[in-house]
This record gives C-alpha cells, sequence and structure tokens, in this order.
DNA sequence: GTCATTGCAAATACTTTGCAAATCA
DNA sequence: TGATTTGCAAAGTATTTGCAATGAC
C-alpha cells in the first residue's frame, strides 16, 4: 500500500518545500499527508512516528512542523495554551475543539457568517479571523 | 489615590471569592480590578507587582490567578499556544489579537453576528464559541 | 571535497505540584 | 492547638536553540 507513486509525491511535496527528503521528513510527510487532511501535535506525531519503527527526536518532528508550516504545507491553530497543533488543511477554515478529548474537527470557512466585525484601526490590517466553537459532554442530568 | 474605600473593595472581592486577603492577593487584586477591564499573562502581573515593590514568586501569581479564575474573578483567554491570558472581563465576549505586539482587546458579544454554527453533535453541547481577530501593521509597501 | 543543511542533546520557557510555614477558629 | 490554607522551591511539560555530524551536489 505504499507504492511507487506515493514515493513520488511525497519526494514531490519535499522538493517543492525546498526540503532534502531526509528519512524523518519523508517519514512524518507520509503520516501527514497519506491520508485526508489531519490535525496533529508534535507528540502525537512523534508516538506515531515511533509506532511505526522511524526512530526520530522529538525536537526534529517539531523542528519538521515549523519548517512544513513555513512553507505552507501546514497551519498552525490555536485552541489550546497548552500545546500547538498543526492542521494539513492549510485553507482558511474555523474549527470545533472537544474540550474533554483535545479532538479538533473543521468547519468551513463558508459555512460560517460573520457580520459586525470592527475595522482593523490605522495602519493596521486583519490577518485572520478565528473561529473557535467549544464542545462538550452534554449534562445529562439536566431537570 | 487608594483610600479606604478601595481597600474596602478588594477586601470584599476576596471576601466573596471566600480567599483569605493575604498581602500577595490584595496586592493582585488591586493591579488587576482598580482600573479598568485588563488583560494579562502571569509574567506580566508578576513583573508589575515587582515593580510595585511586592514580593512575590512566579508560581504565587499562577496559583493566585488560578483561584480568581475558578472564583470567577477572570477568564481565561485561548489565543497564543505559548502563553496563557486572563481577562479581568468575565462577560462572554471575543478578542482582537495584535499579532506583533500580543495586546489584547475586547469586542462585545453583540457586536458580532455568527450564522450557520453547526448543531452540536448526539450528547454533545456547545460550551463557547470564541472568535479572535489577528491583526498586525499593514504592509506600508503595497504596488 | 565543500558547505549548506540536518538531527538531536541540551537549554529554555512556561506552568503545576507538593509540602513546610503561616493563619485562623 | 489543630485543621485549614498559603506561598514558594522544586519538578514537570512543552518547545526552541546551537552545533557536531550528515548528506547533496
Amino acid at each position: 500500500m505504499n507504492g511507487v507513486l506515493s514515493e513520488i509525491d511525497l519526494l514531490g511535496l519535499l522538493d517543492s518545500a525546498k526540503m532534502r527528503p531526509t528519512r524523518q521528513r519523508k517519514a512524518l510527510a507520509e503520516i501527514l499527508f497519506k491520508a485526508g487532511h489531519r490535525h496533529v501535535t508534535a507528540e502525537e506525531l512523534h508516538r506515531e512516528a515511533c509506532s511505526g519503527g522511524i526512530r526520530m527526536a522529538l525536537a526534529t518532528v517539531y523542528n519538521t512542523l515549523h519548517l512544513f508550516t513555513r512553507a505552507g504545507l501546514l497551519r498552525e491553530v490555536t485552541v489550546d495554551s497548552g500545546q500547538r497543533y498543526f492542521d494539513t488543511n492549510v485553507s482558511h477554515h474555523h474549527h470545533i475543539l472537544n474540550e474533554q478529548t483535545g479532538q479538533l474537527s473543521d468547519i468551513g470557512e463558508e459555512e460560517l457568517l460573520i457580520s459586525g466585525l470592527p475595522e482593523a484601526s490605522e495602519g493596521m490590517e486583519i490577518s485572520c479571523v478565528d473561529v473557535v466553537v467549544r464542545v462538550r459532554l452534554a449534562d445529562k442530568e439536566k431537570l
């Protein structure tokens, strides 16, 4: 299930980002971009790589995530003051966060309409508008 | 400028939160609640306290911020994966973040209208919807 | 062979915990 | 005085940096 084509895709991806195709980068790119869109923390990604038998320092995962982000292959999502999340969906969109599990999912930008946004003040511009919908298990026992 | 009344206010505030009025707490409460609404990080608050001549460990600032938050006197705002911000405005509202300076300001909840929010999935409920408008200095040199 | 680039140990930044000391009834 | 609570040193997480080793050309 990872034939020649996928290998080429990954190489193309790294090449387009002007990054040398090291063993570690190929492994991380494969985990990140092989399936559909994903949201990961460095820790999760590192664990997955290790499970897959790829030995790598956690710092390398961080460095690679930042490089991918700078290259436009990932986008950082701010939903938690304790941990950085990276999203393989780099188009602008919003998020739903499960407060209990930390699980993130996407809301397409076009689904939400936000009106009443203030003008950016003199000399400033809006760089983006992020919406986070926090959800949790409903109180079962509501009388 | 900090007469008897303000002292009483602070004591009342701490008392209503069921917290003993220690020297450190009074000092922090004074910094936080004396003027209008504020957004602070633990680090900033600690620096201010020190400047004001109140010696205190940074950990005490964190503990106090959490106690105030649990008591409903503060609200935590998530806009940065690296640092926790606390807001003395505890009503529900949104934020503008200056990406360059880290400065936060408020947008009243009633100013924004958000339509198209998804239903919470089965058994889940929406706990809150947070909007962050990120702004930065406009590119001067746009041709 | 050269030299930009990588990968990771060590350092840093931020936050929380555990417990001795202080405080109140 | 004894139970409770406090304040902070030390520990714990999350992330970044600096540089020896590597690998592309």
